[in-house]
DNA sequence: GCCAACGTTGGC
DNA sequence: GCCAACGTTGGC
């Protein structure tokens, strides 16, 4: 089991549109980045723990707790013209780009921002943190997601 | 809105 | 294959 932070804009997608979906699961498409597309291909299981991060907003900080229900398939919206990530140069033969499905859990009760997290051991690490890092997808450690857990009380993030 | 950092593009 | 130009990201 691994755990991932993933980006988005709340503006464009937020933990609250993921909870309000049906089953409050979706596709994590549009990722056209090939760092983060190998990620999504290749590393990123079922089971895996996603923290929620809300980004390019008044108060960046990571927000809730979602889980991977589905692993790396071809994301269709590069496939279609009409959609704004389409790419011409992906097809069914080879698609480029790819998804993950996943399932809200919860929200934090502390959401933790930028200044939260610096200042403490384990998660100023995190890469999210770091200047002009801009991948949407990237790896956590099993120690910062349980840091995260144990700040806000969780002990079973499915419940 | 500013601007630094980064990835991608494209001319050569 | 180099590298300048450009577009995008994202914190502030």
């Amino acid at each position: 089991m691994k755990y991932w932070l993933m980006k988005s804009e709340p503006s464009c997608f937020s933990l609250d549109d993921l909870k309000n979906l049906p089953q409050g699961t979706d596709h994590w498409d549009g990722v056209r980045n090939y760092q983060a597309r190998n990620l999504l291909r290749d590393e990123i299981k079922v089971g895996d723990g996603v923290l929620f991060y809300h980004s390019n907003c008044p108060e960046p900080a990571i927000v809730g707790l979602a889980q991977v229900v589905r692993e790396g398939y071809p994301d269709h919206t590069a496939l279609d013209p009409r959609e704004k990530h389409f790419d011409p140069r992906a097809s069914d033969d080879r698609p480029i780009w790819y998804v993950v499905d996943i399932q809200y859990l919860c929200h934090l009760p502390h959401p933790l921002n930028r200044d939260d997290l610096r200042q403490h051991p384990f998660l100023s690490e995190m890469g999210v943190l770091r200047k002009g890092n801009r991948l949407s997808v990237q790896p956590v450690t099993e120690a910062q997601w349980l840091e995260v857990l144990s700040i806000n009380g969780i002990v079973d993030p499915e419940k």
